[in-house]
DNA sequence: GGAGGCTTGTGAATCGTTTCATGAACCGTT
DNA sequence: AACGGTTCATGAAACGATTCACAAGCCTCC
């Protein structure tokens, strides 16, 4: 491996001069400058990232740590994060826990090692006993799709209560009073938090706590919605709307209503939530609550840099909360027609 | 910034003994070891990747480059290659270079100056001078889904022939005598192939070649199969069969269908390609060529680790190519009900 | 009791960069 | 000719780990 040492040779100058062309080139002469590039391309020389981080003290790329890779919500945050970083020129290392804490923890490690420049972390285990131990290794970090537990971390999430009411309200709106929440694992904040909001657009709206039904799926999967959506047919009084956990579940309820001849939205309306791609791309395409993923992905990297840049002693931890959005399509017309 | 030396300092013991406890353990008695490990706690001491890499000369990470991280089929790819990679102690550095070969050549100067283990690469340019750039820099790569343009590098890629062979003549035996093929940019060798493969199973069915029209989408998206779909209405001889050259312009079709009000599969029966999570999550479940994404990553990554691993020197490039196989659903019923 | 063999631990060299104090060479001015 | 001021280039000292030749201590065996 062809080191500084041997395009300094190469070039007849010393290895400052090499370090000088390749990281302050004006303070070199021209000609010595060109000498040296030459040797450069000739030798094909590649610096060395390791020496370099060594020497400097700070790495070059920070980390991304999601809980489910495949799905498309936290593909839309890596995308915003990644735009960020490649700007402010980090590379991004990605990373997927799988909802395994101890996955989680082994990344959390590697990260430490590496001493990248920071990490976003949508934290997979419940207790945050991973995020705690992280916190003493001084690396920044920002929370993602979670409010921070304390206020001495910086988070960036969405207000998960105003996504539920908005949803619910706007199915009350189109004269719906049976309505079942297809709930995913109750003990994620995130469901919930949902379920809170969807209780508020009833309450608002005068209806008796038992137009609301709610059903929990085990997992946020397609196959679990698939599931919820058969249980749901099942129901003493069938009810004319769904508004589910997120656009994986909704796709799951959409399909066991086509499954049963039952028609999407005459029949039952469906609303899901995160809006991802295959939502407006379902046969009937999903009225969901939009969150702003890129965004999030961006805010929060903007976060981590502001934490790890050259003015991190006067950087005040911050809880940014966006607010979700509701985006009507086919599954739920505004008006109920029956 | 704790160091080495510091637990040394701590644990009464020079650092070679600190080095050797992390190490190899078993060349130090039980009690200094406890010394150590204890100093380690109380410092909260971590070792530095990059010194670790200066010294040992190779890192423990490998990069995986993709076309387009949100495309399930990528982000089934990069789960069988990091399954592969953390068994074998290493980390993996996720990058996505959404099809622009600028991005790519960025990433493959990021991927030389961090000298990863090896590189696992879905290239974005079509002449493939960045690739031909990076192979001078000595690191392992594997080509993912597409064959090496010569010998000299390993390859991991799917019969894209025989799966386009699949999906056509799976349509033909239900009855279906006019098809059309819904391609994505024919500057893929991947939509030329599948193309290749279309024809010649009408050709092998005794059809004429006009049983089989081919439309091409300018991206290979849920968008552009919606337009790919409507264009498709129009048609004069209206077809009554599509294959579409992966499931996201499958599902755009599907999707202008319904909005057309022309029934999936009685009017016309659908197959897409790739057999992602939402093929069978679609409302009528779709009938895909699967491709093994997930053990494609794996193998890849197998390939790569025996190029970098120790018995390099009698590493033989290989092209490995995996056979697709047809997952019937309800989108496509074995006979033509009419 | 000396030779030889384990077991344990040491300390220095090394990896490839960056950085910084130092100095050489040259300039125009007095 | 002596001076201060620029501009360029140098060489050595870090950064934090690993590794290896070597030594100290102890045991065993003839």
């Amino acid at each position: 491996m062809v080191s500084i040492k041997d395009v300094a040779r190469r070039a007849g100058v010393s290895v400052g001069t090499v370090s000088n062309v390749i990281n302050r080139p004006s303070y070199v002469s021209p000609d010595t400058r060109a000498r040296v590039t030459a040797a450069i391309d000739e030798l094909g020389f590649v610096r060395s990232e390791s020496a370099r981080q060594l020497r400097v003290g700070r790495s070059r790329t920070m980390a991304l740590l999601v809980l489910d890779i495949a799905n498309p919500f936290f593909v839309d945050v890596a995308r915003g994060a990644e735009r960020v970083a490649r700007g402010a020129g980090l590379g991004v290392m990605l990373c997927n826990s799988g909802h395994d804490p101890n996955v989680e923890a082994e990344y959390l490690s590697l990260f430490a090692e590496q001493r990248v420049r920071g990490a976003l972390i949508t934290p997979a285990d419940a207790n945050g006993a991973n995020v705690e131990s992280f916190k003493r290794r001084q690396i920044p970090f920002v929370m993602v799709d979670r409010v921070g537990p304390s206020d001495d971390v910086c988070s960036v999430s969405i207000d998960d209560e105003v996504g539920g009411e908005l949803a619910v309200r706007h199915l009350i709106r189109a004269g719906h009073t049976q309505i079942v929440y297809a709930n995913g694992p109750s003990t994620l904040a995130q469901c919930r938090d949902r379920q809170t909001g969807a209780e508020r657009a009833i309450a608002e709206a005068g209806l008796p706590p038992e137009a609301l039904t709610v059903i929990e799926a085990d997992q946020m999967t397609v196959a679990s919605g698939r599931d919820a959506g058969s249980r749901l047919l099942g129901l003493a009084s069938r009810p004319t709307a769904v508004f589910c956990v997120n656009d994986l579940v909704a796709l799951g309820v959409l399909q066991a209503m086509f499954a049963a001849g039952v028609r999407v939205p005459d029949d039952v309306a469906i609303v899901g939530y995160d809006d991802i791609e295959f939502a407006a791309a379902a046969a009937v395409p999903l009225t969901s609550v939009r969150q702003p993923a890129f965004r999030m992905g961006q805010a929060a990297t903007e976060l981590l840099l502001e934490e790890a840049g050259d003015e991190a002693e006067r950087h005040q931890h911050r809880r940014v909360v966006f607010q979700p959005e509701l985006v009507v399509r086919a599954s739920s017309p505004a008006s109920l027609r029956r």
